[in-house]
DNA sequence: CTGAAAGCGCTTACAG
DNA sequence: CTGAAAGCGCTTACAG
């Protein structure tokens, strides 16, 4: 193990002090032509590389930014980070992500791992972590919250419309003819998966088309969850012409639920998604799905944490879903 | 904001030395029951979180792996981060992921923010770095390679045969009595896509069928070059019954193509992808594929970075591809 | 078992 | 423009 250079062997091999050394890293004084030049070659000269958790402490400032995640891998999310890189990009800051497994619990551990390495700010995505600590935290820290609005904390918080985002969906159902129409919701205790099942009841209402309590399945935002619902929905009712499903892995696996009964996508059933996962395009047939700007909220989120460190107030964007047509959907043949 | 309490608070407030509660908090000397038990009421009365960048500091240790990885999207990769996250679980290190993109420059990049932070050790995720490289910060660093076995290093380096996986899949393929194959193949500079290229000639010659380069094609393991590829290849050749895409997203990318030409798969055609991503499962009909097992990966480079730390010489499992059959694939029908 | 002191590698008033 | 000194919040020999 080679030794790590430090900022005083560059100060003693340019002879100057330590602080004219840091000036000139810092960029945070004038410093003469010459004694820059010396220190630049000696910096070259030993590969010095500043110490970040040096600078952290002296500077009380870690040059991270923490974001709680709920999966690492999940296709979703997986859009947002790239969003969060990339608004962080070539700022010095770096994000640092740790996974809440939509276990309040968790989340709070993934919180204190990201406090105890002093994050200089956090990105909360969806999650279950209760309001009010994220709002007591939110006294201590910068925090934007992605997915979920907090009351008291909207200016910190970039989210859609869940329901608006549905009832576009279930509106191009129902202009296309179709009447029965099925919902496999995400899991009940999240947030916008009650949000997406209200947007599926409201635009019912909206057609004067009664709710039926049958035609609703849980899932839980995966795709085994979307076969099985969707299994069990087609051996009970029969006249069902179109799923909404509350997300596009649960669609994936009601469309492969269809495909084993032999049912075509979209000439017997109709069906569509939430999110527009990148995959989404490329399943047989392309998937119709209410787009969700996972990436762009990612890029907001970091924004909106340039804004907190800088003491301004935030303005988050006005995002919000839209629909992708596809070749999932298709007007009602018989009814 | 409300300060920060540091260890010093702690301290007074227990009336103790900032070293006993330190000894405390670590573990690293037995204290007096008493002392023991009035610091550990001031902990949790202020509420005190031990400073990590001073700690670092200190200990010369950041309790951070770094990781480099090419894309935090990755659908593959992502398998392999909750490897990682998991093997390193309840350790007290934690992963931090940066994105090098498949370029050198940036994952040299990725590199130097990572040991400006200290990361105690690297994990490199496939990816561009130069053999040299990589064995001149081996001498300086617990690093191990996930994906590519660096000469010299392979004690450090995490990888199945992609060739033998590739050979796997073009047996299946061969054995169900297709011989007019086509190869959609990965980054011609991805080490990983030229052995599966090998092993998809390697796996004719075995079977005395001629290579017929007018049936590869170049891919880049994207969806949408699978896609191409396979509108240009259908263009040209009629005679093929059976493609062999050099990752799962490609055989996505292939399957849409097929699917506009009204292609039945496995009726008209066979198609076998390689990495077994999770969404694999759910496309129709499910794909036959050669499973990468990712999550394992990652699970073995976070042992082996502890047996780094430890000073012990970690050995790799041996890790290995596997079929996995499922729907996309089946008997040629007529010669 | 416990404390005072020095040190980890930086930064930043404070002087000049 | 530049240096000496103190400090960031911990840890860890060194004494006792």
């Amino acid at each position: 193990m080679s030794q790590a250079r430090t900022l005083n062997d560059v100060a003693k091999h340019a002879n100057v002090s330590p602080s004219t050394v840091s000036r000139i890293l810092n960029g945070t004084a004038s410093v003469s032509p010459d004694k820059r030049k010396s220190v630049e070659e000696a910096i070259s000269l030993l590969g010095y590389r500043p110490n970040l958790m040096a600078q952290a402490l002296a500077k009380g400032r870690s040059m991270t930014i923490g974001v709680v995640t709920q999966a690492i891998s999940s296709p979703f999310y997986g859009e947002t980070f790239v969003g969060i890189e990339q608004g962080l990009a070539s700022s010095g800051y770096h994000p640092m992500f740790i996974s809440g497994h939509w276990r309040a619990e968790e989340e709070r551990e993934a919180v204190d791992i990201l406090t105890s390495r002093r994050a200089d700010a956090l990105i909360i995505l969806g999650g279950n972590l209760e309001d009010d600590y994220l709002l007591k935290m939110a006294e201590s820290l910068p925090i934007v919250t992605v997915g979920r609005t907090v009351q008291g904390l909207e200016h910190q918080s970039i989210n859609i419309s869940q329901e608006d985002g549905a009832m576009l969906g279930m509106r191009h159902l129902l202009d296309l003819g179709h009447r029965r129409i099925a919902h496999i919701s995400g899991p009940p205790s999240h947030r916008d998966a009650i949000e997406r099942f209200t947007g599926y009841k409201n635009a019912l209402a909206e057609y004067g088309i009664a709710y039926d309590p049958e035609l609703v399945l849980e899932g839980n935002y995966q795709e085994r969850a979307g076969l099985l619902a969707t299994e069990q929905l087609l051996s009970r009712r029969t006249d069902v012409t179109a799923i909404f499903a509350a997300n596009d892995q649960t669609a994936m696996g009601a469309r492969l639920a269809m495909f084993r009964r032999g049912i075509r996508v979209p000439d017997d059933m109709s069906l569509i998604g939430f999110d527009d996962l990148f995959a989404s395009g490329y399943t047989t047939p392309p998937l119709t799905t209410v787009r969700q700007p996972g990436e762009d909220m990612g890029l907001a989120a970091a924004n909106m944490v340039f804004a907190l460190l800088e003491g301004h107030r935030p303005k988050p964007p006005r995002l919000s879903a839209s629909l992708i047509v596809r070749e999932s959907t298709s007007r009602l043949r018989f009814a």
